[in-house]
DNA sequence: ACCTGAACACCGTTCAAGT
DNA sequence: ACCTGAACACCGTTCAAGT
């Protein structure tokens, strides 16, 4: 990652703000045309900074995802009682309240290295807790890390669709899956 | 529903069949515009039977959809001892398997009448199961026929996720949720 | 009553021309 | 080194003209 000319840095910052500002007044970053109308700039120079609609999902996924690794490690290196749970029902939240998100982390194949490697993380540190509360006889053993996250990427549709009529039905939900993690 | 002129009548079954021939092959029915030159007529024909690309897609949940309305049926009058869970196991099988179907249950806001009918009716018969099951002792009280569906709606995507690398994650992950809706 | 296909809107993406 | 915007491909949908 070379130095940016300034105004490269700039455009790219303001790509970046308008695809946030549509995403949180819309749910998703709408066309690159738009967002890049919105920025001031070309398209051009959108696909300059971001080769694909996907890429630029992906680098506001970062954003968002930056603070679950965070928790995901601290819980990892000093766990409490219920941390693997907690973080689960946190991850699933989290997807449904953001669908962009969602959407790349359960396509997670055909994302770019910068996002692999944040989701390795966070199924690394997923992983310690898994195998803690596995040997605390707390989560059924057959499972793997991989598994949670497809547990996590099917539950947060739920949630979604449970949201929208429902109040109560993200706490069910979540409630439905750590019941059913168990042994 | 008045009779159809014999040439519209064929031409509604070569668009069925075309859409459901790409279906089977790649997963989901193509644009309209290939749909109708696979069955030999201009776009605008396909348009006057289907009145937009869902509508299609629906016209073919429908008959994937009518021999799980049979078994619910069949299972409200006859239960077994595990018919709930079995029904729900086979509906998430069923969606996992077919990606336009699940889509078209998951947005069931946006339906036409008729898959909405379907819908209601699958959702009266898991009602009863759902009663059933819960008045035994079998399955959390709290729970409701849509959060049953929305939950399946859900572990279907799990599914499916997992089923690409691993063979045995859809028994799994069915089987979580299963434990899941216990008490 | 039904069919055809050109046409439009929209969106992701590319690229020749500019600074 | 970076930017611009016209242009292309694709797809859902509409509609004027035909039989």
């Amino acid at each position: 990652m070379v130095a940016l000319r300034s105004d490269a840095a700039r455009n790219r910052t303001a790509l970046l703000d308008a695809a946030r500002t549509a995403r949180d007044e819309r749910g998703y970053p709408p066309a690159l045309a738009d967002v890049a109308a919105r920025a001031g700039v070309g398209v051009g120079t959108a696909y300059r900074h971001f080769p694909s609609h996907r890429a630029l999902v992906e680098a506001l996924a970062l954003e968002t995802l930056d603070p679950l690794v965070t928790a995901a490690r601290a819980a990892a290196d000093d766990p409490a009682a219920d941390a693997f749970g907690d973080l689960v029902v946190g991850a699933t939240r989290l997807l449904a309240d953001d669908p962009a998100l969602a959407e790349v982390v359960s396509d997670s194949d055909d994302s770019g290295p910068e996002l692999r490697a944040v989701l390795d993380e966070l199924l690394t540190a997923f992983g310690t807790l898994l195998a803690r509360a596995q040997a605390a006889g707390d989560v059924r053993p057959d499972l793997t890390p991989v598994d949670v996250q497809h547990l996590v990427c099917g539950m947060q549709v739920a949630v979604r669709l449970g949201r929208t009529a429902d109040d109560g039905a993200a706490a069910r939900y979540a409630s439905v899956l750590l019941h059913g993690l168990r042994p």
